[in-house]
DNA sequence: TTGACAAAAAAACATGCGTTATATATAATA
DNA sequence: TATTATATATAACGCATGTTTTTTTGTCAA
């Protein structure tokens, strides 16, 4: 080895989430990473085969924070906090929520529309409680439950990237999900519309 | 007037909306309106002062037509088919819904951030039917309600257009939107939770 | 110490954008 | 018919992007 090299691929990756959170998947540029690790563009290059070779990782490294907020133990019930995190990540990471579901979502293949609850849980290990939980829903007939409680914690993220509940506080977060799915389970369990 | 001109506002504005429909905002550029149009970038600037400017009107536009699936009179109750058009809208004119809603959203002031329900119907007249259904149904203490009941169809509308939803069939936005409707209804007026 | 080679910097290329300057065409008027 | 004003076309400017080429730099091996 003749010159060791000084960025990394960590540092180019790390340096492009950076500022994809604080300006927005716009501002990620060649030289804008470049300047963020006060290099030149050159070894990016280097490292990278294209920026949109560099954007997988970048998605990868956004849905871990996603993920971050999703295991916060802020209350007993596991899907409660996936749900509440996700609301909390749109709330605090506009611009990775923006991202990762609005500007930028990755196409899903059409056979997995049946299953879209899944993707709220996709990063969550197969052996993780909180895809169990969500399968152990599902298994005891309680899937539209899931399904409708799903449109409607997104419905709610979506709102507040957009404005309208910017500084939403966590407590109206919670009230707001409790709320939605106390009225959602107590409407699929109740007697006379078994087969809607 | 020493020579008649060929290419009206009108004519730059439907051809931008057009783009838009087919291709996205990020398509709407000076000179694919002008291909568009079958002109130079010229005239463009004749008629319009810059692009930003252009945007009011095409946006307006396009309200106009998410107006026309939300005033079609796919069933009795008024402020179902303005939620039916809402998803409606997602589902067929998915670049439009994008460009008004997730990837160009307006920016609201803070002070209407408590009736965010009302911007679901901005777009009615006053004294609209649309406009006084919504107000009543807010001063007969439904206004949570309306609340929840705008955050499902906003959720619902926004997973169409990513996908998860992109071919739903009539039937099932309205079964969907009826059983949303029926739980949050149910769950608002039910007696042990007055005042959560 | 020097030569070679890889890493990084600097600069440039191709493209596309909004916009503007200049040239051309065309129709009404003198 | 000749003039003039304006609509339009053509071409260019300034800027930003992704990417590539060229130049400089620095370190190890001979």
């Amino acid at each position: 080895m003749v010159q060791p090299s000084v960025y990394s691929y960590e540092n180019i990756i790390e340096a492009a989430l950076e500022i994809l959170r604080e300006d927005g998947w716009r501002a990620v540029t060649t030289r804008a990473i470049a300047k963020k690790i006060g290099s030149s563009t050159m070894p990016i290059y280097s490292r990278v085969k294209s920026v949109d070779d560099l954007e997988k990782d970048v998605r990868i490294k956004a849905r871990e924070v996603l993920k971050e907020f999703q295991r916060r133990p802020v209350t007993p019930d596991t899907l409660l906090n996936v749900a509440f995190g996700y609301v909390a990540f749109a709330r605090d990471e506009t611009n990775l929520f923006r991202y990762l579901y609005l500007e930028r979502p990755e196409k899903l293949s059409s056979e997995d529309s049946s299953g879209m609850s899944e993707t709220f849980v996709s990063d969550f290990g197969d052996d993780s409680e909180e895809k169990k939980a969500l399968e152990t829903l599902q298994r005891t007939g309680h899937d539209e439950l899931v399904q409708y409680t799903w449109i409607f914690v997104h419905g709610l993220a979506t709102l507040v990237t957009s404005g309208t509940y910017a500084s939403i506080s966590d407590e109206s977060i919670l009230r707001f999900l409790t709320n939605a799915g106390q009225a959602f389970h107590a409407w699929s369990t109740k007697d006379d519309s078994k087969d809607v």
